[in-house]
DNA sequence: CAAATTTGTGTCTTTATGACACTTTCCTGT
DNA sequence: ACAGGAAAGTGTCATAAAGACACAAATTTG
């Protein structure tokens, strides 16, 4: 196999893709760590991800959902991509560059699965300091969980971290644990009514007090976008 | 040079660096373009970009930069990443990823030097259509127009298109180009008022009426980011 | 059946932007 | 020199969406 247009063929840097898979999990934002089981790092905690597979893969998303459902064996509700770190010293082997995506599914989706496996488990973000963490990951993490944030400040994106089913109180819930702050009730049915993105069903019982609407995500609906923050 | 722990390296994709170089030029948005000297696609127009260095590069936005100044012989005064964009046959030679930065300047701080070069030369968006355009470049572009767009809605990012010394009006007029709308001039005093990042000098004539302030920005601030949309 | 609790509604306040009139300053032409 | 035009800059009211909070409705528990 030529490769006549790249003299430097020899010498591209090492590209992976790794995801940060969050989920709400007991009101704490978590994130899926996974065991290294090869050096560099070996037995450290990393993102999942890898190297593409061009024989499978289409595209990079592709490699991220792959690497994904191998760890979770399922697909993210969301899956966007976050941004490229790169550097000559990240990965002892030298120039490395890894596309990271960021991700969000519902805790029920996956435990069960990530329950019966060792080598990848759910780590609480304000726990991540006590855990031994390849690579750049934890400022990684640091950087999705940022955009995480201020998406839930103008989107409806925090949606995906629940089931197919749920309340107002259960998106209200996820979008504090996420922004760290608590939000107007109000302001966020306000939201939910103007996003259009949502289908009222029946009725559902929970702790004390009146029945709680049921809702669901409107079928391949987008995402809506409000044109002012939430405020912080 | 053994590579113990990658057995995919031989079929690693291509993997390049793009930059978008903006800037508004005859109240216009223009886009640099590069007349490709290889192959594929050779003597289309293409953005400028290429192989990391990894002798050369600490990151890939030093190889942004450093393929940008082979271009233009000056650094953008504006340079974010935009994505990576990857599939199996963007580019005929195989899987290939490229990540995409985008850019601003001031046209005067380097129309002067690509006037002497015929490789390269500013692009109307409008007349994107009328050119041989390499790759996905076209597609490309269009995702960086609008998340520059977007940016122009709530940051002051557009500054970047302006020389060091600037009025309100100039701001304005980049404003407007770059969304495509007319703004309140009201509202852009506020927000250049409450940003903090500029500094009002002495006095400069403008076409008729009354003399205008000038401003520059104050060194080392952040860029101010709003909690509001502009309206669209 | 009363108390506690949560859901859902009504409404007033707050804040930043939109709209637009009005004043100020400077240039130009006669 | 002066009138008129033109852009710069200010003042202010309207609008829109979020914040704050009271209150009513529905359901569970003791």
């Amino acid at each position: 196999m030529t490769k006549p247009y790249n003299i430097n063929d020899f010498k591209n840097p090492l590209f992976t893709v790794d995801s940060v898979l969050f989920t709400v999990k007991e009101g704490r934002l978590q994130v899926l760590m996974v065991r290294r089981a090869n050096e560099p790092f070996i037995h450290q905690w990393g993102l999942p991800g890898g190297f593409v597979d061009v024989d499978i893969d289409q595209s990079t998303d592709e490699t991220a959902l792959r690497k994904l459902k191998e760890k979770t064996s399922v697909a993210p509700q969301y899956l966007e991509q976050l941004q490229a770190f790169s550097s000559a010293y990240r990965d002892p082997r030298g120039f490395s560059v890894t596309l990271v995506y960021y991700a969000l599914v519902a805790e029920q989706e996956v435990s069960c699965h990530i329950d019966t496996v060792d080598d990848a488990k759910w780590v609480d973000l304000e726990e991540l300091d006590d855990l031994a963490v390849a690579f750049d990951h934890r400022f990684i993490i640091e950087q999705a969980q940022h955009r995480l944030q201020q998406k839930a400040l103008y989107s409806m994106v925090p949606v995906y971290c629940l089931p197919e089913l749920f309340t107002i109180a259960q998106l209200k819930s996820v979008i504090e644990v996420i922004i760290g702050k608590e939000i107007q009730r109000k302001s966020l049915i306000r939201r939910i009514d103007a996003s259009e993105m949502f289908e009222a069903l029946d009725e559902k019982v929970k702790s004390g007090g009146r029945l709680a609407q049921v809702y669901k995500v409107k079928p391949d609906v987008d995402i809506a976008h409000f044109e002012r923050n939430l405020s912080m």
